[in-house]
DNA sequence: ACCTGTCAAGTCTGG
DNA sequence: CCAGACTTGACAGGT
C-alpha cells in the first residue's frame, strides 16, 4: 500500500514564493488610467504564475507529486472591477508551460475555492456568483490542459436552518451545471454541518468521488467510526486514475480546536494509517499545516522511525 | 524592518 | 434586524 505526500497552495521553506498576490479593489481604483490598472493586474498574476513554476520545481526536487493550487492565482478575477480584463489571454502561455510540467512529472493537483463558494445557498445570487467562482477555476484547470483528474473541492455548504433542504439544493444545483464541473467536483466533510456519513451518502446518490478530511471528522461526528466507513468513501474513487485524496491536520490548541496547528501530530496520524492499513488501499494526503511542506517534511522525519513503514522517497512511503 | 487594521465574496449566533 | 465572530494570507499605511 502506497501513501503519497502532498500540501496546499505555498511553501514555507521557499522565501519571496507567494502565489497569491493580489491588490485591493481600493487601491485598484486609486490608480487613475485603465491601461495602468490592468498592466498592474495582469503583472500581479504572471507574478503569481511564476512562482507556481518554481513550487512545482521546488515540489520535483522533493518528490511532492500532491499539490493544491491557490484560489487566488488571479488577482480580483471574478470581481466586478475586472470585467474588461481578458486576464487568460495575458496568462494563457504561462499556464500551457503549467500544465506541461505537471503531465510531464506526473503532478497531481487541485484547488479548494473559498469558503463563500457554495452551491446550497438559497440566494439564488450566491450561487449564481459560485458558478462563476467554479468557471473560473475551470478555466485555469482548461487552460493547463490538465484531465477530469484535477478536481475541484467543495464542501456541502450551510445548512440555512434545514439540512434536508439544504442538500436537495445541492443536488438540484450540482445537476445543473455543465458537465466540465460535474466531472471535477468533489466535497469534503466539514468541520461544523455535514459530517463525513452525510458527505459519503450525498456522494455515493451523485456518484462523485469523497475527499476524507480526517480533522473535519474528529471536529464533526455522530459517534461513526471512521474506518467502519473508509472502504466505503474509498470506493467513490473507483472510476478515477488517481487514488483517493485524505486530508489531514492537527488542531491547534485545545480551545481552539478547530484551526489548523503548525505541524501535524504524529501519533493522531499513524492511528489513522494503522486503521487505513487494514483497508489496503492506496491514498493520497493533503497536508494542511500551517507550515505548509515543512509540515510534511517534518512529518515524513518521524514516519521513518516506524517499524511498519518503508519510506519510498522523500514524499511517499509504502507499509507492507 | 516590523506592526496592525483591513480586505470581494457568506453564514451563523446572539443581542 | 444588525453587529460581530469565524478564518486566511496579503496588502497598505503607519512607526
Amino acid at each position: 500500500m502506497i501513501v503519497r505526500f502532498g500540501y496546499v497552495a505555498m511553501s514555507a521553506t521557499l522565501k519571496d514564493c507567494s502565489p497569491s498576490k493580489t491588490i485591493t479593489a481600493a487601491n485598484l481604483t486609486k490608480i487613475d488610467s485603465e491601461k495602468r490598472r490592468l498592466a498592474r493586474l495582469s503583472s500581479l498574476a504572471r507574478e503569481n504564475l511564476n512562482n507556481t513554476q518554481r513550487l512545482f520545481y521546488h515540489n520535483k526536487g522533493h518528490d511532492i507529486q500532491v499539490f493544491r493550487l491557490t484560489s487566488k492565482l488571479i488577482p480580483l478575477a471574478t470581481h466586478p472591477l475586472t470585467k474588461n480584463w481578458d486576464w487568460f489571454a495575458d496568462v494563457n502561455e504561462q499556464l500551457e508551460a503549467l500544465g506541461d510540467f505537471a503531465r510531464e512529472n506526473n503532478l497531481r493537483l487541485s484547488a479548494h475555492p473559498d469558503h463563500f463558494t457554495l452551491l446550497n445557498s438559497p440566494k439564488e445570487e450566491v450561487t449564481e456568483a459560485s458558478i462563476r467562482d467554479l468557471h473560473y477555476h475551470l478555466r485555469i484547470f482548461e487552460g493547463m490542459g490538465l484531465d477530469t483528474s484535477a478536481k475541484l473541492v467543495l464542501h456541502v455548504g450551510g445548512s440555512y436552518g434545514n439540512k434536508k433542504e439544504s442538500i436537495q439544493r445541492f443536488k438540484n444545483t450540482y445537476q445543473s451545471l455543465a458537465p466540465e464541473l460535474k466531472s471535477r467536483i468533489i466535497l469534503e466533510n466539514d468541520d461544523k454541518i455535514y459530517t463525513a456519513r452525510e458527505v459519503l451518502e450525498l456522494c455515493q446518490q451523485l456518484a462523485i468521488p469523497m475527499a476524507l478530511d480526517i480533522h473535519h471528522h474528529w471536529c464533526n461526528h455522530q459517534g461513526e467510526n471512521l474506518i467502519e466507513y473508509l472502504p466505503d468513501i474509498f470506493a467513490t474513487w473507483e472510476k478515477e486514475p488517481f487514488a483517493p485524496k485524505v486530508h489531514v491536520s492537527s488542531p491547534k490548541t485545545e480551545k481552539d480546536f478547530r484551526s489548523h496547528a503548525d505541524y501535524v501530530d504524529v501519533s493522531f496520524f499513524l492511528e489513522f494509517l494503522k486503521a487505513a492499513g487494514t483497508v489496503g488501499q492506496d491514498f493520497d494526503v493533503m497536508i494542511e499545516a500551517k507550515q505548509k511542506d515543512e509540515a510534511l517534511f517534518r512529518l515524513i522525519k518521524e514516519l521513518k522511525k516506524v517499524p511498519f513503514i518503508k519510506l519510498i522517497n522523500e514524499a511517499s512511503l509504502m507499509i507492507e
